[in-house]
RNA sequence: GCUCCGGUAGCUCAGUGGUAGAGCGCUUCCUUGGUAAGGAAGAGGUCGAGGGUUCAAUUCCCUCCCGGAGCUCCA
């Protein structure tokens, strides 16, 4: 007779059991709706199979399709069974890893010949019969030998198997036909999938490493609901229309030449326009919060980045030298060793700290051509840097300040974002002390406002800690957004210095600080986050003016000549028939168009159709609506972007 | 950089071993139109670049350039 054991359930009920009943024995326990529903099981905070028997006393969680560890679940599970489906018909194949990931899943694939997209539909289709068999996914522990045994026909998994610990357990799973080295847990078995989806196949290296092999990846998702898949789809096609290479071309934003070079972007008088409003707004933002503009050189001499560490640091990123009188000259990659020299263009007393350079300072860095993307990842780009000197006791009322300034522009753009604190990593410079300190700050300023923030536990530059903000965008993709990092390395390199109160020669600190990053990538982000629908003070065209007929222009003229006059970005536009250029405003997401026809002109009233509103529209006074839009300009009003 | 896919008119794309097409856009003319395409005519291409095979290459082969999906890396 089996001894029994007591499982305790989450709202504090023990059931008394066999000892080594599995999880699914406990939900048939409960109730066979649960039994049916259940997938897996979290036996004292670990994630295991339903069929796991449980050898002691424990706690227990059951996991259905609504938890939120399903989904990982089900998408591990869908790697496997598309590995299935690629080894009946692709017998050869080697496989990789095949791990669930943020949207999905993929798996990787050592073939002769690469996928085609033909494949992936033959896939899809064979992925449906594992599903229908309903392979149950068997978890067996296995020695060293054994598995060696089992995959000597797979060298990738042979590799993988030489890396256990003498001691370390290892497991493999089945599906029907398919063995899989892994640790599991898998849904119960392959009948619980559903609803998947193969995206893409790409080339990838063996564990990420480019001298590695190169296997071929393919990725997918699945979900538990169909809706939920199409859902997903949809995103997906929505994030495609927004693409902002597309809307660039359409929109007139921005063009590349290969003439000019592969990841130079070149700003066409519409995308000028957007660029040129973020920097105005930014710089008054920054004047106001206590910065001082500076410019420093495009090129500058290579000893400049001797002592700033960059060459030995940052060489690979970095454009070549070229010679100018026997002296060498390098495109910069970054512009603090130029503010430093700013710095320390004369002696500093305490009583100028914090001292806040600003600079759009345009930076050049070598990438490589495979990572080029749109104005997303680009050869040359323009930061919205500023580097603040201060004393240490300033650092938490920098932040501070920083925190502000972070907040008020993000709303500016209607960005909801999320804050990062990235602490030390391995290979850190300057003492623990210091570190712990300077970590204790930028924590103890997150938390006094009351701020949530997640830590990136080892995830600092050497030379700092740093907070990382995360922007969210319209559809929900995370971007990378302002940094604040703290630089113990520079101060020491350049020898930086402010003479305190003491009359001695002390160390200011020095904080990096972009808050757009840079204004290529910014704007790319900017584009897909509107759809290209910009709110209208950053519209490269603000009002377009149509007359009802050709008779009207030369009012119409004036009307737009009024706004003009007061800095309005108007256009008169009469040249087709009315439905066209109604049609033509709203493909070029202008935010107004101002219909003036005969009542119009009698009255002298403007009949004012918004974007995105159809046939609603409102007749106004001139002078009103002429109004209304240096209102919504001054305040920067997102009111006129369309709901996502 | 690597793997795969692609490059034909300004844009989106069709097509062929015998030097090329559509739609949109552009130009001109007609039309003077009340809320998402009025009509007609026309211009526009060294079919990414170079080399090779061939009587003949935009088409087949090679190299290079550029772009895309990823890998790796990053603002």
């Amino acid at each position: 007779m089996a001894r029994s054991i007591q499982v305790t359930l989450p709202d504090g009920k023990v059931l008394e059991l066999p000892e080594g009943s599995t999880g699914h024995d406990v939900a048939a326990a409960i109730g066979p709706g649960l039994a049916k529903a259940a997938l897996a099981a979290v036996v004292d905070g670990e994630l295991v199979d339903l069929h796991r028997p449980i050898e002691s006393d424990a706690e227990l969680r059951l996991v259905t399709a609504r938890d939120p560890e399903a989904l990982g679940l089900l998408r591990h599970s869908a790697a496997h069974v598309l590995a299935t489906a690629v080894r009946r018909l692709r017998p050869g194949a080697e496989i990789g890893f095949g791990p669930a990931i943020e949207e999905g899943f993929y798996y990787d694939f050592g073939v002769e010949e690469p996928f085609t997209p033909d494949d992936l539909e033959r896939f899809e289709e064979e992925i449906e019969r594992v599903i229908e068999a309903d392979y149950p996914f068997e978890r067996r522990q296995v020695t060293q030998d054994e598995a060696r045994e089992l995959f000597h026909d797979d060298p990738l998994k042979l590799e993988r198997l030489e890396e256990f610990d003498e001691d370390e357990v290892i497991t493999v799973y089945r599906d029907g036909p398919f063995l899989d080295l892994c640790r599991g847990p898998h849904l119960p078995s392959t009948g619980h999938l559903r609803h998947v989806k193969l995206l893409s196949a790409a080339g990838a290296y063996w564990r990420g490493d480019e001298r590695r092999q190169m296997l071929q990846r393919i990725y997918g998702t699945a979900f538990f609901r169909a809706k939920e898949l199409e859902e997903h789809l949809e995103r997906l096609e929505e994030a495609k229309k927004r693409d902002h290479r597309v809307l660039g071309r359409e929109l007139d934003l921005f063009t590349v030449d290969e003439r000019v070079g592969s990841g130079l972007i070149l700003w066409q008088p519409a995308g000028s326009i957007i660029r040129n409003e973020i920097e105005e707004y930014e710089k008054e933002l920054i004047l106001r919060h206590g910065y001082e503009l500076v410019y420093t050189p495009h090129i500058v001499s290579e000893k400049l980045f001797e002592v700033s560490g960059h060459l030995e640091n940052f060489r690979e990123n970095m454009f070549g030298a070229m010679e100018v009188e026997g002296a060498r000259y390098r495109p910069k990659p970054m512009n603090c060793p130029g503010h430093i020299c700013i710095y320390q263009a004369s002696q500093r007393s305490y009583r100028e700290l914090p001292i806040r350079y600003a600079e759009f300072g345009t930076v050049y860095r070598y990438e490589r051509s495979g990572v080029l993307h749109g104005m997303l990842r680009v050869r040359g780009f323009t930061q919205d840097d500023a580097h603040v000197f201060c004393t240490a006791e300033q650092v938490p009322a920098e932040i501070e300040a920083l925190l502000d300034l972070v907040d008020e522009m993000l709303a500016t753009f209607g960005y909801p974002y999320t804050i990062e604190l990235a602490t030390r990593p391995e290979s850190a410079m300057g003492s623990e002390e210091v570190w712990d300190e300077a970590v204790a700050t930028l924590r103890g300023v997150l938390e006094e406002r009351g701020l949530e923030y997640t830590v990136d536990e080892g995830g600092g530059a050497f030379y700092g800690p740093k907070l990382d903000f995360k922007l969210i965008d319209a559809i929900g993709r995370r971007w990378q957004g302002p940094t604040v990092q703290l630089d113990f390395n520079l101060p020491e390199r350049f020898g930086i210095e402010y003479i305190g109160s003491d009359n001695e020669r002390h160390r200011p600190v020095m904080l990096h600080r972009v808050l757009v990053g840079s204004m290529e990538r910014f704007i790319g982000g900017l584009i897909e986050h509107y759809a290209g629908a910009f709110p209208l003070w950053l519209a490269p065209e603000q009002v377009r003016v149509l007359p009802i007929s050709e008779q009207f222009s030369e009012n119409a003229r004036a009307f737009v000549d009024e706004m003009r006059a007061h800095g309005i970005r108007a256009v008169l536009a009469d040249r087709e028939t009315l439905g066209y250029r109604i049609r033509e405003a709203e493909m070029r997401k202008i935010p107004y168009m101002g219909v003036i026809g005969e009542r119009e002109v009698d009255e002298g009233t403007v009949a004012v159709r918004r974007r995105g509103s159809g046939r609603k529209q409102e007749v106004m006074e001139r002078g009103a609506f002429l109004e209304q839009l240096l209102d919504e300009i001054r305040g920067r009003s997102l009111d006129t972007i369309p709901d996502a």
